[in-house]
DNA sequence: TATGAATGAGTATTCATTCAT
DNA sequence: CATGAATGAATACTCATTCAT
């Protein structure tokens, strides 16, 4: 039974590990990942030897992040899962209140490095497929409960997921944070099932997300 | 009658131009702003040197290819106010149509160097203006007509547009095209005069965006 | 008919490449394969920027100066080739005279690095077997003449080639270059066609050089 | 009668250092002197701060180990020089059978640094010196004997000895060992007083090695 | 005392920008 | 003018050495 790197760390390396991934994620979500490694070790208050101790390199370091993010979302979206009767509640739940899923998504699109560095990486394929899965659930019951409009597929709410709760930019954090609410509201509306109009081409399942 | 010398060399030089402009915006579409000069020299077909006699460094270049995407924008959205009648229907068609909006809003959005380059430019800061103030006619307009929720400002919908628009990597280019055209179909659902909730916050008016 | 570089080089690139190649080829003499490249850059009179433009890596620096050296060497093979009638003559001199070899043996052989990098190397290994056909000559000829003891293969002296030329640190450069020489004659002396005892094993052929 | 702790501790520090010379050894002779201390430790089996307790720096476990072999070359010789009769045959013999000494100087030679070190060190000049003064009896007594050719010295030898017995890479190992066995018997025979040809310069006597 | 974590100076490499051809 | 070579500052990454556990 080897122990897993999580858990063998001593007491102090294991500190530093999760201040580095802690400051990587802000700075990640503020500036893309491919701010300078320094900055982010001093963000940590370490030296950049420790950070390249701990992730050999900054691919590593992006993988570790996200990873992370996903595991918040995916606890999230199992919680949500276990508290809601209604699937459709669960939906609009997880896209209203998933802050953590801002940071993944934010940091999983912003770049193209790191979406080559992410989609590479068979874990966090897992783990986001874990997470679809969770989300096809809700779909489909929303669906039967007549509350999702039934022309469309996880996929259309993953892409809009992926799109929307990105970090807006506006006047002032507190404008932000509100468009970033308004957004979801409206989404969220636009979901629900009395569409004013049929949607174009034809639902986006979950498989239909980069089938590469 | 052949062009005399400086007609000539002015044309010349005019290619060149476009040609890089063109080739940049491909570039930055493709892969962020913060691609290698002498990638896009190559792609424009011409040498470093020459992408540095037309635009003196790369602030210069990504201002030019912004400039560019909101002046197409600013002449479809005043075509568009000529040619229909209803706001509401304006605002769909813009929102529906703008294909060179998503590359601007992408470019604008992707990096925040980019964000920063963009905000300290007067040209671009009235370029954008004067869409929004197009845009600020569409709304206020689709809102006496009754197909506008009421509880939403311009502001809201610039952000759901730069948000929403930005282009989705990753899948094959029809998925990404098609759900391109529905996130926008879900979207102006979510707006149409009939919601089913109440949005958080105040409406975000023009005014709100970045004013620092 | 697509120039090689060499001969599609603006003349000042040109002149640049050829001090580069000239310095590390000192440099690495001296100092082995894994000084500092700014050194290097400084000893060639350009800055880092212009030796990484000419080779890519350090790799490739060392690579060139192994062709370079092994070039060189061949050439002077041939010549002696065609200009001494007898074998043992032609080997004696290709043993005594090379200079270059030396250098390029010391190259090859000073560090596990190098070895590496020049073992993968196709082209190095193309030069290198031209060589040892040449030696192969000249060994079968100088049995033939009685000259070259007959427990010996060309391998073996490719080997005490590669382990005798090496540089000699002495006293001064002046016994050093003494000691190199008069090693040669010993070994030539041991050479020679009157052994006083028999050799262990077997000779060495060139086929049994890095048979990996 | 169990230990005492001292005793025990001295045992176990002791065995440390033994194991971390007997792995620097090798991993010197494998990969040259400027391994990673790191990777010296691994091979030990021991943390590098152990390493670093027995060895205030890396130049320190270079003159160690540098040590450590000349003094088995040296007990070598003195066994030797007890032993044999002949001078030439004790010369002989200290060629074919010091496999240490292959190990001490090529250490000592394969790298710049090392050799830096090492000359500076006056424990490994004074081991270096009666090593010199044994082998200088060896070439007296074998020219007395008139089986040594007169027109070299100690310091000849020396240098070929360090030159040739650098251990060869590449190869099979099999063809290495016999490959370093011929070219000591070569030289050998080089070295026996029937020359067929008169040496460049003069003797090199032991005093005109490095006296910087 | 042994361990291995943290530090940071030293190097390799890239790329924006300038300038000779 | 166009070109692409040269420059060097910025940044990634490694590893000797120190120090907390």
């Amino acid at each position: 039974m080897t122990a897993d790197p999580e858990t063998t760390l001593r007491a102090d390396a294991r500190r530093n590990r999760d201040q580095i991934l802690a400051a990587a994620k802000n700075i990640f979500a503020m500036s893309g990942p491919e701010v300078p490694m320094e900055e982010i070790a001093r963000a940590a208050g370490v030296g950049v030897g420790t950070l390249y101790r701990r992730f050999p390199d900054r691919d590593a370091l992006v993988r570790a992040v996200a990873m992370d993010n996903f595991e918040r979302v995916l606890i999230d979206a199992r919680v949500i899962a276990e508290e809601e009767t209604s699937s459709w509640r669960a939906l609009e739940r997880l896209l209203r209140q998933s802050v953590e899923l801002q940071l993944s998504v934010q940091l999983a699109m912003v770049s193209h490095r790191a979406l080559v560095i992410l989609k590479s990486d068979p874990e966090v394929r897992r783990l986001r497929d874990e997470i679809l899965s969770v989300l096809d659930g809700f779909v489909d019951g929303a669906k039967a409960e007549g509350k999702l409009r039934d022309d469309v597929g996880a996929g259309d709410i993953a892409i809009l997921f992926a799109t929307l709760l990105r970090q807006m930019r506006a006047k002032s954090p507190e404008v932000a944070e509100m468009a970033a609410r308004r957004c979801v509201g409206i989404m969220i509306d636009g979901l629900s099932a009395r569409p004013g109009s049929a949607l174009p081409g034809r639902p986006i399942t979950s498989g239909d997300l980069d089938p590469d």
